[in-house]
DNA sequence: ATCCTAGGAGAGTGAGCAAC
DNA sequence: GTTGCTCACTCTCCTAGGAT
């Protein structure tokens, strides 16, 4: 499974440093954060500096839905040309939504991407649902209209769910069913999962989601399909694991889980995040202050990755997305090695256990914050197993 | 234990200006 | 008219720590 940026306000030179140091092999552009104007200069000058990058657009069309509140931040989404805010009733027409595909389309066609990603809503309750209904038809039109272009880029759509119609097994299989049927298949899937805020960490840690997420994955694959994960942050290797190809994750925390949170209006202030080190060991990111405790007393927890060494006191703003991306590029490299999904899955167990056994020698020494504790292994742990029982591996 | 606000820094923006 | 620069201001991010 190969690396791709989440990008999102103030990119600055992180994304071209992360291609320059290899440890991402793309980046994904949101509308939100970046004019047309210059999403277009950016791609160009990526196309450039680093000619094999995947470059991405994702129209964040699911954004239409959102509701008609004056406040909802939707920044530069409002300068493209195919955005206006929607019903869902609108939607109930198959002509709309064919016209909808279209201009997505069109606009993407000019820029210099390497592959298009069509539009889609979040189906926000359920796979049985009048939104299910229109999701799937923004899967099964677009691959039809992307031909009228004749573009030879690959063709992803879009699908967006939220963690709540994805706990559903029964619809999911039957959601899945259909999808594998498709008369004109796209090559693939742009898949997000959203949490209904940013900040529950446990909405994603959690048993059925794991599992279902997992076997998104691992059914859409079976199938031919491509799977760009959008979002997926540190679950990307569980997902890679079972046949995800891409995993992607950004800068701030709303680019590590998807919330439709990043559109609604802003609650108050805040102050920047306290930095932090993602620990492949501990598969979690401590704190920079928890990292040089704990290296007198554990030195287990450190990667052993050059940028290690940026963290002897507190780093720069710009490195913390660095360390991210190479802890967790050279995790999946270790992870889905083998291409074979039965054993790379026995290596998602032991990075389990040895994370365990990590966490259990510091907590005889170490107190640590909230955020770094081991709450999200059980979920990992128990996800992983009901995924095997239901895709019976 | 939970809620809520203060507050700093980096990045983007646009006016103003100078050089060509 | 265009380009490139500075400067002051705005926007956006987020959590620590005081208040309840």
């Amino acid at each position: 499974m190969k690396l791709y940026a989440q990008h999102g306000y103030g990119e600055a030179e992180k994304i071209n440093q992360g291609l320059q140091k290899g440890i991402i092999s793309g980046a994904v552009y949101s509308a939100k954060d970046i004019t047309p104007d210059r999403l277009n200069n950016r791609l160009s000058e990526i196309a450039a500096s680093s000619p094999s990058a995947a470059r991405i657009f994702d129209p964040q069309y699911y954004v239409s839905l959102i509701g008609s509140d004056p406040n909802i931040r939707l920044g530069k989404l409002e300068e493209y040309p195919y955005f206006r805010i929607r019903r869902r009733s609108q939607l109930e027409s198959n002509q709309l939504i064919t016209d909808e595909i279209r201009k997505v389309i069109k606009f993407q066609i000019s820029l210099p991407v390497t592959a298009i990603i069509s539009p889609n809503i979040l189906i926000s309750r359920s796979f049985d649902s009048v939104e299910a209904v229109i999701a799937k038809n923004f899967i099964r039109q677009a691959k039809g209209i992307y031909e009228e272009f004749s573009d030879n880029r690959p063709l992803y759509v879009t699908l967006a769910v939220s963690r709540e119609a994805l706990i559903d097994f029964t619809e999911l299989e039957a959601f899945l069913n259909d999808v594998t049927i498709l008369n004109s298949p796209p090559d693939g899937f742009y898949l997000l999962v959203g949490a209904r805020s940013i900040e529950a960490r446990t909405d994603l840690y959690h048993t059925d989601v794991i599992a279902n997420w997992m076997l998104l994955n691992y059914s859409l694959k079976i199938n031919g399909y491509q799977i760009i994960n959008g979002y997926s942050d540190l679950i990307s290797p569980f997902l890679g694991a079972v046949g995800g190809d891409i995993g992607c994750t950004g800068w701030w925390s709303n680019l590590r889980i998807f919330s439709m949170d990043r559109f609604a209006p802003e609650v108050t202030g805040g102050r920047l995040p306290v930095q932090r080190y993602l620990s492949t060991k501990l598969l979690n990111r401590i704190t920079f202050y928890e990292l040089g405790a704990l290296r007198r007393i554990i030195p287990n927890v450190a990667n052993e990755l050059p940028m290690d060494e940026k963290y002897e006191g507190e780093p720069e703003r710009s490195i913390e997305v660095l360390q991210s991306w190479e802890a967790l590029s050279s995790l999946l490299a270790i992870i889905t090695a083998s291409g074979d999904s039965y054993k790379n899955l026995e290596k998602c167990a032991e990075a389990i256990k040895s994370a365990e056994d990590l966490y259990t020698s510091i907590k005889a020494r170490y107190r640590l914050d909230a955020k770094s504790d081991d709450t999200h292994l059980e979920p990992l742990q128990e996800g992983m197993n009901l995924f095997k029982k239901r895709a019976e591996i």
